[in-house]
DNA sequence: ACCAGACATCGACAGGCGTCAATATCTCGT
DNA sequence: ACGAGATATTGACGCCTGTCGATGTCTGGT
């Protein structure tokens, strides 16, 4: 009950799992098959969203690249279940990490997952 | 009335304007504001649909990096309206550039528009 | 054992959006 | 001027999703 949330659109990644994002290929290489599109689509759906890009910013500028869920919720002005919804699908998007210490539940950036969707973007060769 | 499609959470680019894409900080870096989170969401939700993204990529793959609807149709699988609305989101966000000549109708990719995501999106400090 | 507090889940509601068929508009030949 | 063909627009329908209040669950202290 905490690998998937929906199986429409979106792209349900494995807890534990690497940020696969979906595909490889520069996305402007290469046509892209509709498994391709759709998992590319589900993880930008879950980054195209403003509440969920300044949970990202709020993260990763959070004193030890890490924040609560209280820390969250008065700067973003939402409910704390809207945070905490809007929390749980960045993590299964696999961008943002989740560790329970004690009472609090502290979020952070899964290390290259932001970059590898940048990556797929990117029109330009890189190295 | 050629402009904007939506006001609620889109962000309608002017016709020849730079894709602006939003703000500039590379997301990591600063908490966005509600009106960066805002404008940037808008032009990701632009690219976060399988639909779209294979537009994208069937655009840029095609020959001379454009294309026309009767290319995309077929290849996607939607009716020839789906297509239009499809394309015109992609041409109000900034994404894709519209050059009519003749009966047809030619998409082809805006320059640095992809790649100004990808940098916002980007943790790692480029030079 | 009980309580307080942090967080997650549930149920409901409204608005947004992807899709199509039908139709309108526009351009080029004939 | 007319018709054919390419594209855009309109209207309608159903699903998806962001939001909240209410409630459940778990942890730590007293």
């Amino acid at each position: 009950m905490t690998t998937a949330i929906e199986t429409t659109s979106g792209a349900p990644e494995q807890p534990g799992a690497l940020p696969t994002v979906a595909c490889c290929a520069p996305l402007a290489r290469t046509p892209l098959s509709l498994a391709e599109a759709q998992g590319l689509a589900g993880v930008l759906k879950a980054v195209a969203e403003p509440a969920r890009l300044r949970l990202i910013s709020l993260v990763a500028a959070h004193e030890g690249g890490e924040a609560c869920v209280c820390d969250l919720t008065e700067p973003l002005g939402l409910s704390q279940p809207t945070v905490s919804h809007h929390l749980r699908t960045l993590v299964d998007a696999g961008l943002l990490h989740r560790e329970k210490r004690g009472v609090w539940a502290y979020y952070s950036l899964v290390p290259g997952a932001l970059d590898e969707i940048a990556r797929v973007l990117t029109t330009t060769t890189q190295s």
